[in-house]
DNA sequence: CCATTACGCTACGACTCGTAGCGAAACCAC
DNA sequence: GTGGTTTCGCTACGAGTCGTAGCGTAATGG
């Protein structure tokens, strides 16, 4: 995954897997004990019992090489069926927001994706491995719903992906925000709240995809809402 | 606002307000030309036109200086009466995105909230300072959607609480990381979109303030929905 | 006039950064 | 084996930043 084969190289002494997974674990220890700001490279090529310079020869800078250590955390998102798309929501953002309760991904996440506003190399790896991969699950939940008759089959593919989208922000926006700005936990009971907001305004806007009015009147159509569920 | 002022002080030189006034905006300008991490308090000195030990006779160090710095921004947020709850909740989010779409705020306030992950006192600032001033809005707003009848009074006062929480979180951030994330423009069709799901999602969950269900089936209630709104 | 506090300036040790240079180690092709 | 190639660990280095101390001066109140 973070494989930084320049290219296919011929020969000469191969770099060493567990180096990578020994750095990247020192930095996820780093990040727990000494957040990002006291974070060194220095430090961490200690802990991995590596040289300093080892770890320049494979990332660029501090930065790259959190978004790698804190990417690998989200490798544990699973999207297991529950028989219903609330149930789906609901498990996967918990497990979401277990992986964000850990010390290591609070402090690396919102610090890389800080420098990222200035650095688009940097937004582009987080976005591939992190980010596209939680997208995927949202994408993954929707075409489960579809089939369960849930949620309507896409009819305009454009006004698809700007829902999937938003739906993304919204998701991962709050389970972010609750955790990091309000510092407070995204446990069972807000989860459930949550999900049963996101899944009435989801159903109750599907019927009308778009309209030129300022919105609020419109409502009547909510009704035919989350079909399906405890069936 | 910023006002350090540690105890009433008798007598002495006073301190500088055109200090202060010129080192916070010195500290936006670098944040935009230089962003978090390359900005240094000799800069921002430099800058203001002030000694270095002046700033860290005001501030403790970059973190909160850089919250007291973005905090400011957030001071032109208002909450104008546009008829509907629908309309006021989208020119709030239109003025938030606005202000978050600002370099100085992109690369500042995601770095202190990272921060503030390992500093309860920086964390704490910035909720004083920031988090409550939109907060604020929420509430503001909820009350003017009673009146209007567009949402029904609150019942139970703790579960008003939660919710305007949870409110505040899924706004909030979902605009965050729309802009910061995603890296797209939280624009007038996207806030459209948002605040129609957000919208039926509070009128659909108010009528089922709690339950033990793991969510799903219910929906039939959402059609007391959003009432009131272009009258 | 005097006590008190803020200010500008200089200088300082401590620390981190990212790189360069070296010899040794590990691999491949022959 | 032998030679070529690449990585590794180690040391050392200049550059830059941090946060503080010390000093003389400026501005206030009693």
């Amino acid at each position: 995954m973070q494989s930084r084969t320049p290219v296919p190289r011929a020969s000469g002494r191969p770099r060493s897997a567990a180096a990578d997974a020994a750095i990247l674990a020192a930095t996820r220890e780093a990040l727990v004990e000494l957040g990002w700001s006291k974070l060194t490279l220095g430090d961490v090529a200690t802990r991995a019992a590596v040289a300093k310079t080892t770890i320049y020869r494979r990332w660029p800078g501090k930065n790259e090489l959190v978004v790698d250590a804190v990417a690998e955390l989200f490798d544990e998102l699973r999207l297991p069926d529950r028989g219903t798309l609330a149930a789906d929501i609901e498990g996967v953002v918990l497990q979401f927001a277990a992986i964000l309760a850990r010390p290591e991904a609070k402090s690396g996440l919102m610090a890389v994706v800080a420098e990222s506003t200035r650095d688009d190399a940097l937004r582009e790896r987080i976005r591939a491995s992190i980010v596209d991969r939680q997208k995927r699950l949202v994408l993954e939940g929707r075409a489960r719903a579809q089939t369960r008759g849930e949620l309507p089959p896409e009819s305009d593919p454009e006004e698809a992906s700007r829902t999937v989208d938003l739906i993304f922000d919204v998701v991962a926006g709050a389970v972010v925000h609750r955790t990091l700005v309000s510092a407070e936990p995204a446990d069972e009971e807000w989860v459930r709240g949550f999900t049963r907001v996101l899944l009435l305004g989801l159903a109750g806007a599907s019927d009308t995809p778009n309209s030129a009015e300022p919105a609020g009147s419109r409502a009547a159509g909510a009704a035919r809402v989350g079909a399906g569920g405890t069936p």
